[in-house]
DNA sequence: TGCTTTTTCAACACAGTGTCAATAAAATAT
DNA sequence: ATATTTTATTGACACTGTGTTGAAAAAGCA
């Protein structure tokens, strides 16, 4: 059975360069305000018009890298919180090794707006979903997901913009060492 | 006696007014990358040249309009942490008061690259100062200063950018629940 | 008053954005 | 295999913004 959706190979391989070219500029000069359209059409040996054949503008692409990224994560992170076989502490040690895996790349993107609303809600539905396994009922005497979300997004975007140095363990003992056991 | 540094009056009308100018342009729309020089000098009704003559460039302007914020908070937070007669969760919600005062101006420069450096710092100092005060010495079953200020970081940002309706009884509230005893 | 500094103004070269029309090339359909 | 559709290229255009310069006007100072 054909695809009813048949994509011009033409656009796949465009597009696909246009994210290397971001890929490869941002691993010379890892700041964010440095990419333009022009410089990523040209890192892409494509012309700057094939640019906005594809993608609205700058933001648009960049929201689109993102996205990818983030749905990727929460395809890794979904099936880890089922497991009951793993403690709660290497829960949250494999959770954030995988924000290790990517740490390059978020130190960068962190600037973009919509990361932080990704990374925020990816944060958010996952201490919902372990306060329902552990039958946490919120409004008496628990935080609010929104601000114990804030919280770990601050100690993430710190850990992989100036704390790369240390180990996902490291992160998940400190944290432990800082809130109380509900928020775990 | 006459001031050694006498300045003219001229440079500081138009310094003045470069500044407003930026207030004026956020409060019409609170968007940091809607600013330019253009629009700012428009705002202020001064030549766009005038501008080059006080500062570098529109980085420039934004780093000095924090640095005097921030020197404001932080003269007004030092003797705050010196009175012993007001409770640990009094002095926290005055510390957090400071910020809702700055909320509306915090909300839109919190995008300066500047700013989170320098608010990250103040916290790490308050930090600091009330652990010496409460005698709690580091490294022994205690999270580093770094994790703690990044994790309190990223509450107060998402307070004054998406938590606006929120009182700073509120949010010291929620964070007295969420951290352990010793880090409050 | 004269001297100095600041401000203005117009102009310049430059980088970047977003669009368009004409043409070329590649992919798909018949 | 050819015709048709889609995508890509190219050069040009109008536009906004940056940062600088030189000369003239205005304001401050002594």
């Amino acid at each position: 059975m054909p695809e009813h959706k048949r994509i011009d190979p033409r656009a796949l391989r465009s597009k696909k360069m246009l994210k290397d070219a971001v890929f490869s500029l941002l691993a010379d000069h890892p700041e964010i305000s440095q990419l333009t359209v022009q410089k990523i059409a040209k890192r892409a040996e494509l012309n700057r018009a094939t640019f906005y054949l594809h993608y609205e503008d700058l933001n648009d692409l960049l929201r689109q890298i993102v996205h990818e990224i983030f749905d990727d994560l929460s395809m890794k992170v979904e099936p880890l919180l089922q497991l009951k076989s793993e403690s709660e502490q290497e829960q949250l040690v494999t959770f954030l090794s995988y924000f290790y895996e990517y740490r390059q790349v978020f130190a960068v993107l962190v600037e973009h707006p919509g990361f932080k609303k990704h990374l925020s809600n990816l944060l958010k539905s996952t201490i919902e979903k372990r306060r329902e396994a552990r039958n946490i009922n919120s409004a008496k005497g628990v935080a609010s997901v929104d601000i114990v979300s804030s919280s770990l997004l601050g100690v993430i975007m710190w850990w992989i913009k100036d704390g790369t140095e240390y180990s996902a363990e490291y992160i998940a003992d400190q944290i432990t060492l800082m809130y109380k056991r509900e928020y775990l």
